[in-house]
DNA sequence: AGATCATTCAAGCGATGTCTTGAATAATAG
DNA sequence: CTATTATTCAAGACATCGCTTGAATGATCT
């Protein structure tokens, strides 16, 4: 077993950490934030290739963030539970509470602007159901159909110009994305801020919309 | 600066997952957990060597973890905030839901007792205002000095054999150490239950108590 | 059973992290 | 100013991590 089991212990919890410790692994965590997925589309969304993806893989699951099983010959991952996506939420805010290093970048983002403060989920929710504000999903398409908020419009970053002109100049608008760790919203407010346009962005993303417990709905194929 | 915002981002989080993955390090924030301390002190309560101490206290600092400030010729850190402390316990949640491994180790450690579950500090605080319960801190005698629960006694786990006669037999026993991290306390319940006593631990340990708010009591020099 | 596809394993390379040792810096005491 | 004490810096040895490449495994389909 081990010399000390004190020591141990902190070994299993360092694991943990360790684990979260590889932006790679950071960007499949959010990925699976989104759903369960197989080896392959990870990969390609990741960037990574496929040996690496599943080395990383691994090691998620050796600390139980995620889950495995198999489907036909294809093995499907998952995150284990909320807790991982609390975990990922909790290093998110101390990370941006205290190092200044992450205020420059997303202030880089925002391409100079003062970003407005984000909408919560549940003043969102209200908004929409009284029809007095526009909803922008900036993610990819496929991740848009595979589940978004109701009455959201989809449109990536590339797309956004040219549908600048079809969004309204008086109601505001809110865009999301993956969630906290993702930088599309950022980006897509501040490109609609640029024209003019009263755009803020969501607290959160579909993840955390979806934990809340609020609808989310799915094209059928 | 870097090539993708979006990576730099990523690779700040990672910073702090890094920070939180060597158990020398946990070990260094479990100490500051019971209160802001000089390098020396630290590497002498965790084994480490001076430099190696100051190296690890470097990491930690600019993950924002801790900070330092000077007092005199020494330099003390101290935990940033009660984020730090909510990043730790959330670290050790996901750890223990998840690991089969650790309850193997935390298994070990009770002797192969079934532990009991354990106390809330809740429940602890209403019992020592009707006086129904003897508290047991087991830290050092030097954490128990510079603070400890109103109405605790003090006994290492070295301690515990020889004052065994003089613990009530009838009344409940709780014990605790420098929080979850700590396993004084499992160890001290296990010893305490294999000579027959009702012994159960306290959920957390000082830092947890003391961030509740409730009293601790100091030994004035 | 043989062929095919998705995933995992295994080995190797460069980069990074940990710990040790010894010197350098900063603040106080004499 | 010099000596002292506390901490940090710097360099080296050694292990681990992350990524690549190519082969091995496991499950399905014909």
């Amino acid at each position: 077993m081990s010399i000390s089991p004190k020591l141990a212990l902190l070994e299993e919890y360092a694991l943990v950490a360790r684990a979260l410790s590889a932006p790679a692994r950071l960007m499949l965590l959010e990925q699976l934030a989104q759903g369960e997925r197989g080896v392959e589309a990870l990969a390609e969304k990741t960037g990574l290739t496929i040996a690496n993806c599943s080395q990383h893989l691994q090691q998620l699951r050796r600390a139980a963030l995620v889950t495995s099983r198999r489907d036909g010959k294809a093995v499907i991952y998952r995150l284990t539970d909320a807790k991982t996506l609390e975990l990922m939420d909790l290093l998110r805010i101390v990370a941006e509470r205290n190092l200044a290093q992450v205020e420059r970048i997303l202030r880089g983002l925002s391409g100079g602007y003062d970003a407005p403060e984000p909408v919560s989920r549940a003043v969102l929710a209200a908004r929409l159901a009284e029809g007095s504000v526009t909803v922008l999903d900036v993610r990819p398409s496929d991740e848009y159909a595979a589940g978004h908020i109701p009455g959201a419009r989809n449109a990536t970053l590339a797309q956004l110009e040219q549908i600048l002109p079809t969004l309204a100049h008086d109601a505001e608008i809110v865009a999301y994305c993956r969630g906290p760790y993702c930088v599309y919203a950022h980006q897509a407010v501040a490109t609609l801020r640029r024209h003019g346009l009263n755009a803020r962005r969501l607290e959160g993303g579909l993840p955390e919309w979806r934990e809340d417990g609020r609808p989310v709905l799915i094209d059928v194929g």
